[in-house]
DNA sequence: CCATCAGCTTTTTTT
DNA sequence: AAGCTGATGG
């Protein structure tokens, strides 16, 4: 067997923090300093050492991340088993297995963001707590805070003492008693769960230790106090604890990430070895020095340097648009000229502060036909018809998710609505019972009239029945639901909507493939914890057009990022308190610079419309901390006055409706755009006055009709 | 009971 | 610009 890590292309940091025996150790890893090689191999080098891979665990940030290791391992060492997975996916896993302890059911279900803000509503209802003041987002908020501190609502609720926090506890703690009824978990109690059950159950917590010897965390300066509790319980039987990170591209700390974490890791674990890699094996030393400069003004920092030792390359390329449209077309036009010159799509990438700015950047690569993929994994599972499908699914692995329930009556309609409903939720409150069960009594509720009393237990009974078999592949069940439930028949009129099942379904056929026992608990505990990041296909020979924070962990050749102005970058919402938020901004830039290898082209744009009103921006402060000069010429630059007497001009009400498509009329042949669909080529257009139809072969290979006055099309030129 | 529409609010990042 | 809510009409 040869060698598994060839230790002669490492250097000698690298090497200490390879081949570090036993005991914990703090890789302390700047950007493109080879990180993620160093895990891998320092895998395999435990593996050749003699430990057995079934007793490695390591824990990365993302899904993706966890994907793209776990490939990494397999190439270096022809040992199987090693469990790689993110926090949470980990707790799943941990709450499933030990859900005795843990006073559990294995098939709860796992809360989405829009289901936690449905129970949180609920919650402050039941607590009478005045709405205007305590909205269910800032709630939600507040409290996942406390989760990932740790504090439970009981604990919560013995401390609360002013008015604000009583409302709080109260709301906490109804919130968390509609989870219980419903057998649900949120994201931040898979970890409150599995680190209280850590806590007190000795027993779980030493056979953890024992299957997992040894611990690798990675992106430790994004961990939160939970996640630091989860690591420290597994790896304190034996201290095999090995965490990775730098405090400079700590960017989480909005969502409770505590960056003490990894700057206090020695007091935790004083014997700890602590490496430092700082040499930057990815990017040009012009990039570097950008990067340098920007952070070395963030004061709440430990100085490090980052050690260039790549030959130099182009100027960081600092450019002024006129507005966002100006700028996409500049972003374009630069990543065409790549491509031209040779260079991969995949090689290039569009980072921005939020996922809003990505639609003038796809307009524009549309026209210019660039290809491109937005990534962005949870949109596809947040669409309507696939949340619809998925809560029959998950009714039927969990019968007491009422949520679920709800949410697959409303699917279309089927005769029972919101009084009905209501009715049967105060029947099921008072018996004591699920929507399900009370469903399945709906006779017995003399208050809801005959014909809907039986809608509802035919369709309880529905349910009941399909629930009876959710054991084995995943993806034949989800098309018998589809095809069961009359949802196939529902939209059988809305085409993309049929296309998207059809994609979740195969999607579910390549989980079936590729999970080791496939069943739908599993299959939806997982999907519940997929992420953006996850859609990011480095094979996809396209552009990326990503936020800085989907961008954490990956690199290019060639990176734009836009929206270089006060107010997006640092964000609005930064800059007022105590200045933490601002550096925590200027480490998303730091992020954002260091993905670049080659080159790196900056833009701010003078105007730009934000939730539809055009704002006049100023330059961001970042920019002239990487030594932007301001501009020397602020007027006559070609941009025409024109514009900007009708954007400060007031708008015509809309509601005039002055036939936004006055006289439209399509040719056969003709080159045309949708927003949704892309480029295509009509094929046929029926004139029927306002009712026009026009048939368009899209360059995605589908053909449709569509209303004229309904379809965003616009003409192509050319 | 249900669909539609006008009017109103709106956070940014994500597991 | 877009999604949600409450009111209204069928």
């Amino acid at each position: 067997m040869t060698a598994a890590v060839p230790i002669e292309n490492f250097t000698d940091s690298q090497k200490e923090a390879i081949f570090h025996k036993d005991g914990p150790l703090l890789v302390l890893a700047g950007p493109g300093s080879g990180k993620t090689r160093v895990i891998t191999s320092r895998i395999a080098a435990l593996i050749e050492a003699g430990v057995r891979p079934w007793n490695i665990c390591a824990i990365t940030f993302t899904n993706k991340a966890a994907e793209e290791m776990r490939i990494r391992v397999e190439q270096s060492t022809p040992a199987q088993g090693v469990y790689v997975s993110t926090f949470h996916s980990l707790c799943v896993w941990i709450l499933r297995r030990y859900a005795e302890q843990a006073q559990l059911q294995p098939n709860f279900s796992i809360l989405d963001v829009k289901d936690q803000q449905r129970c949180m509503k609920e919650a402050i209802a039941d607590c009478q707590i005045d709405v205007t003041n305590f909205t269910p987002a800032r709630m939600l908020d507040y409290i996942s805070r406390l989760k990932n501190d740790l504090e439970s609502a009981e604990q919560f609720e013995a401390r609360a003492d002013d008015f604000f926090s009583r409302s709080a506890a109260k709301a906490y703690s109804r919130y968390q008693q509609i989870l219980t009824k419903n057998n649900a978990l949120d994201f931040d109690d898979l970890l409150l769960r599995t680190a209280f059950l850590l806590r007190d159950c000795e027993d779980v917590r030493l056979q953890l230790s024992d299957r997992f010897r040894y611990l690798l965390v990675d992106e430790y300066q994004d961990t939160n106090h939970a996640q630091y509790q989860i690591a420290k319980g597994i790896a304190l039987a034996h201290r095999n604890i090995c965490v990775t990170g730098d405090p400079d591209q700590s960017i989480y700390r909005w969502r409770g990430a505590d960056i003490e974490n990894i700057l206090a890791f020695e007091k935790d674990w004083p014997e700890a070895k602590v490496v430092k890699l700082e040499e930057n094996f990815r990017s040009t030393p012009n990039i570097l020095e950008k990067a340098d400069q920007l952070i070395a003004a963030n004061t709440k920092r430990k100085a490090k340097s980052l050690i260039a030792t790549r030959p130099k390359g182009n100027e960081v390329i600092i450019d002024i648009c006129e507005d966002e449209n100006k700028e996409a077309h500049w972003v374009a036009e630069r990543a065409e000229q790549l491509i031209d010159e040779g260079v991969n799509p995949n090689e290039i990438a569009v980072f921005y502060r939020v996922n809003s700015m990505s639609r003038t950047i796809e307009e524009a690569f549309v026209q210019r036909q660039l290809p491109y993929q937005v990534v962005r994994g949870v949109e596809f599972y947040a669409r309507k018809e696939i949340r619809d499908l998925l809560a029959y699914l998950k009714v039927m692995v969990n019968p007491q998710d009422d949520i679920a329930f709800i949410r697959a009556v409303g699917t279309h309609t089927r005769g029972i609505g919101k009084t009905s409903l209501d009715r049967l939720s105060h029947f099921a409150k008072i018996q004591g019972l699920s929507l399900l069960d009370a469903g399945l009594r709906a006779e017995e509720i003399e208050t809801i009239n005959r014909p809907t009393r039986k809608r509802l237990v035919d369709f309880s009974k529905m349910l009941q029945a399909l629930s009876e078999e959710t054991t084995g592949d995943v993806a034949p069940l989800i098309e018998q639901v589809f095809a069961e439930t009359g949802m196939e028949q529902a939209l059988k009129v809305e085409e993309d909507a049929t296309e998207n099942i059809s994609e979740l379904i195969s999607a579910a056929a390549e989980y079936d493939q590729r999970a080791e026992e496939p069943n739908l608990m599993d299959y939806l505990q997982m999907i519940a914890l997929y992420s953006d990041s996850d859609a990011y296909d480095a094979e996809s020979q396209r552009i990326s057009l990503m936020t800085m924070h989907a961008a954490k962990g990956l690199e290019f050749d060639h990176a734009f990022i836009i929206g270089l102005e006060e107010g997006i970058l640092p964000h609005e919402r930064s800059l007022n308190e105590a200045g933490d938020d601002l550096e925590e901004e200027r480490r998303l830039f730091f992020v954002g610079i260091t993905r670049a290898r080659k080159t790196l082209h900056v833009t701010y744009a003078r105007h730009r419309v934000v939730r539809g009103q055009f704002i006049r921006s100023t330059p961001s402060q970042f920019l002239y901390e990487i030594g932007f000069e301001g501009e020397q010429d602020s007027f006559d630059t070609g941009w025409d006055r024109i514009d900007r007497y009708e954007s400060s001009a007031p708008k015509p009400k809309k509601k005039l409706k002055i036939d936004s498509k006055p006289g439209q009329l399509y040719q056969v042949n003709q080159l045309v755009e949708h927003k949704k669909f892309g480029l295509g080529r009509v094929k046929e257009y029926l004139d029927l006055g306002e009712d026009s139809i026009v048939v368009v072969k899209f360059n995605t290979g589908n053909t449709k009709s569509l209303m004229v006055k309904y379809a965003k099309l616009t003409v192509v030129d050319g």
